[in-house]
DNA sequence: AGCGTTGTGTAACATTATCACAGACAAGAT
DNA sequence: ATCTTGTCTGTGATAATGTTACACAACGCT
């Protein structure tokens, strides 16, 4: 239950608060909290569960999700370096029980703190309060861009923002399912494949099995939005 | 900037806080907050808006929207008695932008913080906490609640949901407009139209020009889940 | 090559969104 | 009362999206 001292350089580098000078703080974070590695695919938190501790991610990135009935699924956000799950801050701090689902979207390091010390470094630490705040605030404003654009973007715009933000993150060919990006963006496979290939008609893009080569970025950017 | 006498017995009765007996907590309050009435319609909160102080809702409610750019609207959460637009709190304390709208729906009483006090609070009081987070993971799990209606639900089941909540707020007969039912849930009023005019004619309802009568309330209720 | 698994294509149909109106009703003005 | 104006509702046509039910293609494995 405590971090061991050849690690406290590395995760001053994934966790910002702890360069902050909070001594106390980086006191009680070092010998309260410990290491944990989760493997790609692993469930973090089921819907309905409440949350006995707070993961701060070190490396890798999760993925929060809603999951209907007809076992249709959209993302609410990711949770990156640095960064937890703010749903698991709420629960924790509030008793109400996590409204989703998380898994691991690749192996993942991270810091873990029992709920109580959570709640009580709050009382101590104005550091802590802003990560935490932060946090929330951040995801609260993630959340609504999703309502916005499920309400408000149609599907083949939603589409093309993320094919040109895939591409903005390195690789000029995704590697990924269709049936991925409608859980993504909480419609199905079918309309992805529907839209991709009309995408494809345009020459925009070129789909092969497994993976979408992005052909003209330009215009995919444009088609983000109102056209 | 603080609270005459003769309120603190009213106020105390609307928010909850002022009864957990932390008493510096509620010095502090009746010192620095001051009262505000605003009156139904009324702009509170603009998009992109930073705020610089937190409302505390006495009274009335307010209503918090996403808007788009063809005009169209959703709720996505509202504001009453004893609560506080807690996504005016996280712009205070992140001073992340404002990302909706607020109106109020009626007349408000309102207790008004400012903003760098809510914030020195947090540092002093527990009851404070609780009742930021307590607000923090509401409205989260709200928004969620949205999310999973526009993407899971479909939209006769969602009308249907809305006319029993609001039959169980009282009224057997409802006075609204299809056009604010729409933009309660994110649709256009002539959807709107359109289903409730297949209720009529299950005899579910009976609409006429601004007034919708609930008839079969059970039938209702069953509709609002899978049929 | 044969096999099962996973990924994709497609057609038909249901639901929802959007557009363009027409008509119906309420309240005030003449 | 009649007219006028603004708000509210109805409807039909068309586009977009969601759903269902398959067929087929590509890949890994034996």
């Amino acid at each position: 239950m405590s971090i061991p001292i050849d690690q406290h350089e590395r995760l001053s580098q994934c966790i910002e608060f702890l360069n902050k000078n909070d001594k106390q703080l980086n006191t009680l974070f070092y010998s309260q909290a410990s290491l944990a590695k989760l493997e790609k695919g692993q469930p973090i938190c089921h819907e309905g569960n409440s949350c006995s501790q707070l993961a701060i991610v070190l490396n890798g990135t999760a993925r929060v999700y809603k999951l209907g009935e007809n076992g249709k699924e959209i993302t609410l956000y990711r949770v990156g370096q640095g960064e937890s799950c703010i749903l698991t801050a709420s629960c924790i701090l509030s008793e109400i029980p996590f409204p989703a689902f998380a898994v691991c979207d690749t192996n993942i390091e991270a810091a873990i703190i029992p709920s109580h010390v959570v709640q009580s470094w709050l009382a101590e630490s104005s550091v802590w309060r802003d990560y935490i705040f932060g946090l929330v605030a951040t995801r609260l404003s993630n959340i609504i861009q999703v309502v916005e654009d499920v309400v408000f973007r149609r599907m083949d715009r939603r589409i093309a923002g993320y094919l040109y933000n895939q591409a903005s993150k390195g690789n000029a060919a995704i590697s990924t399912t269709h049936q991925v990006i409608a859980s993504e963006l909480g419609t199905s496979r079918e309309v992805v494949s529907r839209i991709l290939k009309e995408f494809e008609h345009e020459d925009l893009i070129k789909v092969t099995r497994g993976t979408i080569q992005l052909i003209d970025l330009d215009t995919l950017r444009t088609k983000q939005h109102v056209s």
